[in-house]
DNA sequence: TGACCATTATCGGGT
DNA sequence: ATAATGGTCA
């Protein structure tokens, strides 16, 4: 009840316009605001309040966040007002959110729980595979090969961005077909309509595929859509500003028409996806699509130093495309922003770590910093010099947990037990590790395949009354997987380590599906945590939503950051602007901006020149190291 | 079939 | 400069 002790809690710690953006449950609304002016924390807030209220149980709020880490953040922060124990969620933050907030979770992994609800519909068995970004890849150079292109002038890489751009604007290949031109389009448009039927035949969706699925099925039968429209009261989608057009399309499905009980949260000046497939127009045209949207603008930064701000909102000022936006601080103007040119990457490396651990001994944490980068490339030198120096990292958004070999070898077995249809599944587990069947075999078919499959059939019975780990267990039992990854090197026992993790992962589940579709759908940021002891090295575009107590920005150099592909394009221009304004506002106290002036790119020795975002900034903002 | 070697793409960001 | 892919040969 407004007035009660809980709802009194869960609105303390808010200012004034907080306080009305969640109070203001109903109808459409919209939290257009800048970086660090509590949206997520309002976002957090309106969710409690609402179940705080008794407005909505938890399980009718659909709540759409960035990254799962951010899904399971609200989770924890709201264990309290369910009346729940923090030990259960900190036992197990995947098992718990799925359990009291089961339509908490990413655009994906909503669809994907939508998908498998309303399989029948769309004539998907239960158990589909998801296919990764990889998987589709192979598939893609596959079916090039197939139609008798050669993959060197006909690049995979290529096709797929074109099949994933069609895919997130809703265009299926008949769609896609009326804006084909030239000869490139005409190939890919091929390659999509063999692609796609492909799909179909191993009972896999890839990324893409999800969305587009779920925007489908609700358009397809209304009564599905009349069913989540009664499960969802309330409907909320964070980062809007970098939503595609199919999860723009897919956020309005899952609105109920009658109460547009829809509230998203984001800032233009943030977009960042632009190159697959985002558009802010979608939050900035907000109030067109819902002419009854109250808009609430929070224009006091809680995170950063005035200095920080200021620089800043001079390098967003820049752009023409924009929303007028206010943000202000009341906190300290703090030290200027610090500028340094290093040599090389090496000096520049070296300058970051001896900076940051002059820093420590003023009692900072190493987990109190984040060097940023626009490319995964540069992390590697920076890794170098922090092993020599002593200076303890974290790298976060190389490589996918997925991505490992050892985890796309076993998941390629269980997919295959969950999915008999998933040929490509099938195909892999087969022959891993070495059983003397090729493709040629294969083909041929005979004993060796048929045993191979009885073995499966086998494990398949007894997996319906097992868990997830224990099928797993079975599965390493049968091929001896472990000893075969194991070859007694260091390497070898990296490769045991993957293994026991996946192991371990299993273990938190209760469903063969969700596991495997938890293990396909986390991002490398979703392990990033915040408590580990150590310095976080990542990718600006990774640190969205995050912040440090002071941040480096490496490699702030013309072709670098601002990257050499967006030179020419004014909206890709833009899109630099904002990934700078974005990284900039990551930071609470001290900022540093640093460059090489001799970079290697491609083996070659480079002169480069400063950023052009470091002349935009206020020179009295900056000091010059 | 699978190991080895040459050639080629990569280094733009990621669910 | 390095990783991944593709072709060749045992
Ligand atoms: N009313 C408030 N009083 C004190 N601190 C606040 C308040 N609102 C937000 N903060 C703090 O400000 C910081 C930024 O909040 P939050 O992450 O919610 O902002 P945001 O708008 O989502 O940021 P961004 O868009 O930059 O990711 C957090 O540390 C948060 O705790």
């Amino acid at each position: 009840m407004p007035g009660s002790p809980v709802s009194e809690a869960v609105l303390g710690g808010l200012n004034l316009a907080q306080k009305e953006a969640v109070l203001a449950t109903d109808g459409p609304v919209l939290i257009l605001a800048g970086a660090g002016s509590g949206k997520t924390k309002c976002l957090t807030h309106r969710l409690a309040y609402i179940v705080a209220e008794g407005k909505a149980e938890t399980n009718e709020i659909l709540a759409i966040t960035f990254t799962n880490k951010a899904a399971q953040e609200l989770a924890g922060r709201i264990v309290n007002i369910l009346g729940l124990s923090l030990q259960d969620f900190q036992r197990n933050p995947n098992l718990f959110t799925r359990r009291y907030l089961p339509w908490v979770g990413t655009f994906h992994s909503i669809c994907v729980r939508i998908l498998r609800a309303e399989h029948e519909q769309l004539g998907l068995p239960k158990s589909f595979t998801i296919f990764d970004s990889d998987d589709s890849l192979t598939l893609t150079r596959g079916i090039i090969r197939n139609l008798g292109y050669d993959p060197k002038q006909i690049s995979p890489n290529a096709v797929r961005s074109v099949i994933s751009g069609a895919k997130n604007e809703l265009l299926s290949p008949e769609d896609y077909s009326k804006y084909v031109q030239g000869y490139f389009q005409q190939v890919a448009l091929e390659v999509y309509r063999k692609y796609q039927r492909r799909l179909v035949e191993l009972s896999a969706l890839d990324f893409d595929d999800l969305i587009m699925a779920t925007v489908k099925l609700l358009e397809q039968f209304p009564e599905v859509r009349a069913k989540y429209h009664q499960q969802f009261k309330y409907v909320m989608v964070d980062e809007y500003q970098d939503t595609n057009h199919a999860q723009y399309r897919l956020t309005a499905l899952l609105t109920n028409p009658k109460s547009q009980n829809l509230c998203v949260v984001g800032d233009d000046y943030q977009s960042i996806y632009g190159w697959r497939g985002a558009n802010f127009q979608n939050i900035l045209n907000f109030n067109r699509d819902f002419p009854a949207s109250k808009v609430y603008k929070l224009e006091q930064n809680y995170r950063s130093t005035k200095n920080i701000i200021l620089g800043a909102a001079q390098v967003v000022e820049r752009i023409k495309r924009r929303s007028e936006k206010k943000l202000w601080t009341d906190n300290e103007e703090g030290p200027p922003i610090s500028v340094y040119e290093a040599s090389n990457a090496y000096a520049e490396a070296e300058f970051v770590a001896t900076e940051i651990r002059g820093l420590k001994g003023y009692g900072h944490n190493w987990n109190d910093f984040a060097v940023l980068y626009r490319t995964n490339a540069q992390s590697r030198i920076l890794e170098e010099i922090f092993l020599s120096q002593g200076v303890p990292y974290r790298l976060v958004g190389a490589l996918r947990f997925y991505e490992r070999k050892e985890v796309k070898d076993l998941l390629s077995y269980l997919r295959y037990l969950a999915n008999p249809g998933d040929t490509h599944s099938f195909e892999r587990a087969i022959n891993t590790p070495p059983r003397g069947i090729g493709p040629k075999t294969l083909e041929k078919g005979g004993e060796k395949v048929d045993k191979f499959k009885d073995d499966m059939e086998q494990i398949r019975t007894q997996a319906a009354s097992l868990t997830p780990v224990e099928i797993l267990e079975k599965v390493l039992a049968f091929s001896r997987y472990k000893s075969f990854v194991d070859d007694g090197t260091p390497e070898g026992e990296g490769r045991v380590e993957n293994v026991e993790e996946l192991v371990n992962l299993a273990s938190e589940f209760e469903s063969l599906d969700e596991f495997m579709e938890h293990v396909t759908l986390i991002s490398d940021v979703d392990n990033y945590d915040a408590r580990a002891d150590a310095v976080t090295l990542m990718s600006m575009h990774a640190s969205k939503g995050l912040e440090f107590t002071v941040v480096f920005l490496a490699g702030c150099e013309e072709g670098l950051f601002p990257h050499m592909r967006a030179l020419e394009e004014e909206a890709e221009m833009d899109e630099e602007r904002r990934l700078c304004y974005v990284a900039m506002t990551r930071a609470r106290k001290r900022l540093y901006l640093t460059l090489a002036r001799q970079r290697v790119i491609h083996g070659g020795l480079t002169n480069t020149i400063p950023s052009r975002f470091i002349r935009e900034i206020d020179q009295n903002l900056l000091d010059m190291i």
